[in-house]
RNA sequence: GCCGAGGUGGCGGAAUUGGUAGACGCGCUGGAUUCAGGAUCCAGUGGCCAUUAUGGUUGUGCGGGUUCGAGUCCCGCCCUCGGCACCA
């Protein structure tokens, strides 16, 4: 009977799935004296398929939201969606759908899925950003920035396609310039839109990366270089003959005497008064077209050729009074200072070549301490002395460069300036399926805020999604609306938000979900800032610096008490499989039994294996809803952590999964079947034990003390191996020992262990852990225990091996008591056959010693 | 190109602070059980050389260096992955 009996992972898991349910179990516990813990992940978009990267996030999150309950603290662990954007749009597009019900129907489904992987959500607390009640507070708070005087409008490009008449996402450009739906060549387009003013944060955003201590030091890295802090110098030059002048900032103000020509962006909007009418015009335009049509990442490769065209007119240099040439050059960009650079080829590389190919003169103003003009090698980018400078020749370029801007400021001639890479953030789309910016045009009262009583500017459901233009300029009520100052006819505002924006602040609204405000501040103070943030890296700059930026503003507007709304980061690695390349047939091959055992195709062709990010259009998917079906949820959350480290990219491995649910099984079939043999007082029962019962309690205290650690330490995927080297343990004990002539000691050891088991692995295997509770006697689940203690004395180990080097070579291993001393294993040491002749009757000049460890004798 | 991360057996990976390289799992090999397939169990498993239970030697992307001792620290290369502002 016994035998026939199975670890049937369905009838458990439904079983538990259910009890939980019933008994709301992972409604947010708020007992007063507990400490608070609010773990969040980042939300997902719902693309209606969970995959492999939401189970490793989900899974982590659940490992430690349960953790810290079984601690006892008050956790906050909820979920939402990230609803707006793209893809729901482009299904609108392509299946004639309205994206709101698609939307909805992809979050039930997933919804579904995440309960089948029995993470411990608060489903009371869920948010949809794209619901009317989320989004009215999206627009609230850009009503706040308005007034705060942080939201403005600029100009800005966008990607245009001509023959869809519609704004292009960068990733609908093809690398190649052009639209990925008619492969029409796209243009750049400039367009009047929103700006949240981060750069009037650039300073403080960057000044409290070093408060985010227990952030991984790689993102506090990329955010510091994205926000990428410059102090410099900005100047105007003025074009010769004509009122106009340009700004220019550079970090060389050393070498200003050396500026041979001067080049603008070729979006820079001087471009066009520049060459109006000159002969120079036809061949400028072409050259815009041609640099912004192409790839603007190749246009940054420093050894893409350097392509400019020379404008026809001169600047007047500030200093010396020379005319210099303005050029256009690829190399040169808008959106970072002023788009326009004084060029110094002599001290510049990227200038160096440019003069060469266009053959502009060269002129060194720095040269290295013993150096001549003439025979000074260049580009020469380190420092010097001045020469060719006017007054400052002979002077060490770093003072000059301090002598010179105090000079050229008192004269009036610009500033000192701090220059950030970081830019304004553009929340403008033209496009349906976000946020309505609440702002309306009035022909008399200009830009008009949308009264918050007018909250929330609904989308309209009256368009069409026809792949043209923006759906919402479309329908026929939306647009026209009346001045709320002046009640006259006004225009509504047609753009909707960045989808960042709604992921800004949404771990505000989890905190509490007020009907008529955006959160609550005393739930805010309860909560914030999040104690842990669990995420992809590929969130480290946008997402991150976004969110920050949000909290900031609204600390200062008295919205929330935190300057920083994430104490803690860990960014997880993504979710790769393996997949075959073929490049004679240009295909993809998800299973090797499709190749021969050299990795040919069917068709004879050689194939390339390749390790790639899951992925819809390689084929490499694997959906967490077939691993739930095949081997259980359980299976599922335990591999996706043991693959490998967190952090680390996870390569998934079908073959690896039966391995995971092996251990399960065996887990199973070593604590559930011979429940019989509980003992409810075990504790009393710990006396008299043999060695081999020793071992068992031994590993179980070392097993409490590596899962707690490795738990604080994400260490997951060792977590659940050392799970596996206790069931290695018990299981043979309980096989021998756990039978109908059991004895008390023995009983007692299986009684604590099958215990202490069913604690550690509820983090990780719930489902199965409460089965094992429930059939050990417990009432209840896991989730309401409390996460055990070790006993260090217990876990100590009595032997230790000391491993006998002979100048850093292993020559034996010892076994000794625990707690033994160098004198002893010198002496032991010297009796060794192996260690004698790696000696070789040389005499040990030097001997190191790691207790318990290591003894290393130098001769 | 710029910024960030990573490279350890046939494979995924382990190795708190420089101290036994390869835990755990997959795969593979041999054996047990089974009508069969599967499942399960036992033993072995980095390479090379030898073989008497055993031993020697080599080994953490490549080339140098520091150290009694380097996967770990330093210098220089090569390769792979993530982000680069309208994917989220």
């Amino acid at each position: 009977m016994e035998q026939r009996a199975r670890y049937d992972f369905k009838a458990i898991e439904a079983r538990w799935q259910q009890d939980w349910a019933a008994r709301d179990l992972f409604r947010t516990r708020l007992d007063a004296g507990r400490p608070s813990f609010y773990y969040l992940d980042m939300f997902p978009y719902p693309s209606g398929h969970l995959h492999m990267g939401h189970l490793r996030n989900y899974t982590i999150g659940d490992v430690i939201s349960r953790y810290h309950v079984m601690r006892g603290e008050n956790v906050l662990h909820p979920m939402g969606w990230d609803a707006f954007g793209l893809p729901a749009e482009n299904a609108a597009i392509k299946h004639q759908t309205h994206p709101d019900p698609w939307t909805r129907r992809c979050i039930e489904q997933m919804h579904e899925q995440l309960n089948m992987l029995g993470i411990s959500f608060d489903w009371d607390r869920e948010v949809n950003t794209s619901s009317p009640d989320y989004y009215r507070w999206t627009q609230w708070l850009f009503l706040r920035f308005f007034e705060a005087g942080l939201v403005g409008r600029q100009e800005a490009a966008i990607n245009w396609c001509p023959s869809c008449a519609t704004v292009l996402a960068n990733e609908q450009v093809l690398k190649d310039g052009t639209c990925e739906r008619c492969s029409a060549l796209v243009a750049k387009k400039r367009l009047e839109q929103w700006f949240y003013k981060t750069t009037a944060y650039a300073q403080r955003l960057l000044d409290d990366i070093d408060q985010l201590d227990d952030w991984p030091d790689a993102v506090r890295t990329m955010q510091r270089n994205w926000i990428g802090r410059s102090e410099g110098f900005q100047f105007a030059w003025p074009v010769v003959g004509s009122e106009l002048s340009f700004e220019v900032f550079t970090t060389r103000i050393d070498t200003v005497y050396g500026v041979t020509f001067m080049v603008l962006a070729p979006e820079h909007p001087l471009v066009e008064q520049l060459v109006a009418g000159q002969p120079q015009e036809a061949a400028v335009k072409a050259f815009v077209q041609q640099v912004l049509g192409g790839d603007q990442f190749a246009r940054q490769a420093a050894d893409a050729p350097k392509e400019g065209v020379f404008t026809g007119a001169f600047a007047r240099h500030p200093l010396t009074g020379a005319e210099v040439p303005i050029w256009l050059a690829n190399y040169v960009m808008m959106d970072y200072g002023t788009g326009a650079i004084m060029a110094v080829p002599a001290h510049d590389e990227r200038d160096f070549a440019f003069a060469t190919k266009y053959q502009i003169p060269v002129v060194p103003v720095i040269l290295p301490e013993g150096e001549t003009v003439d025979g000074v090698g260049l580009p020469y980018l380190g420092d010097g002395v001045q020469a060719n400078s006017g007054p400052y020749n002979g002077l060490p370029n770093r003072p000059a460069m301090v002598k010179m801007a105090e000079d050229l400021e008192s004269a009036g001639t610009g500033q000192r300036t701090v220059n950030f890479r970081l830019r304004d953030w553009c929340l403008s789309r033209q496009r349906y399926w976000g946020c309505p910016i609440p702002v309306i045009y009035c022909p008399a009262c200009g830009v008009v805020p949308v009264p918050d009583d007018h909250l929330p500017v609904l989308l309209p459901t009256d368009v069409a999604f026809t792949g043209e233009g923006n759906p919402i300029a479309s329908s026929a009520t939306f647009r026209q609306t009346t001045c709320p100052h002046c009640g006259a006819a006004a225009q509504r505002e047609t753009d909707t938000m960045d989808t960042f924006v709604d992921s800004s602040w949404y771990f505000l609204r989890y905190a509490s979900q007020p009907a008529d405000s955006a959160f609550d501040r005393a739930e805010l103070d309860r909560w914030m800032p999040v104690a842990q943030y669990v995420g992809g890296i590929e969130h480290a700059t946008m997402h991150l610096i976004y969110a920050r930026f949000f909290t900031k503003v609204l600390y200062d507007l008295g919205l929330v008490g935190c300057q920083e709304p994430f104490a803690r980061l860990f960014t997880q690695g993504m979710v790769t499989k393996e997949a075959w390349w073929c490049d004679a047939e240009k295909k993809w091959y998800t299973a090797a039994e499709q190749l021969d055992a050299a990795g040919r195709t069917p068709q004879g062709h050689a194939t390339e294996r390749i390790v790639k990010k899951m992925s819809k259009s390689i084929g490499n998917v694997v959906a967490p809803e077939s691993i739930c079906d095949s081997y259980g949820a359980d299976t599922g959350r335990c591999y996706i952590l043991f693959v490998g480290p967190p952090e680390a990219e996870a390569e998934w491995q079908d073959e690896g999964v039966s391995g995971v649910h092996r251990f399960l099984t065996r887990l199973w079939r070593c604590l559930v079947p011979p429940a019989g043999a509980w003992l409810p007082d075990w504790r009393a029962q710990l006396t008299d034990l043999d060695e081999p019962a020793r071992a068992v309690r031994r590993k179980l205290h070392q097993t409490i003390e590596r899962i707690t650690s490795g738990i604080e330490r994400f260490a997951l995927n060792t977590s659940v191996a050392a799970l596996m080297e206790l069931v290695n343990v018990v299981l043979p004990f309980v096989e021998q020992r756990i039978g109908s002539s059991a004895t008390l000691a023995d009983r007692a050891v299986y009684s604590e262990a099958a215990e202490v088991t069913a604690l550690l692995l509820s983090p990780f295997a719930p489902h199965l852990a409460d089965e094992i509770w429930a059939a050990t006697g417990h009432h209840g689940s896991t989730y309401e225990a409390t996460w055990p203690v070790a006993d260090a004395t217990v876990a100590k180990a009595a032997r230790v091996t000391v491993v006998v080097q002979v100048n850093g070579k292993v020559r034996a291993r010892l076994e000794v008591e625990a707690g033994v001393d160098e004198a002893a294993v010198r002496a032991a040491a010297a009796e060794l056959g192996p260690v004698v002749a790696a000696l070789a009757e040389q005499p040990v000049r030097k001997a190191i010693w790691v207790p318990g460890k290591l003894l290393n004798l130098v001769t």
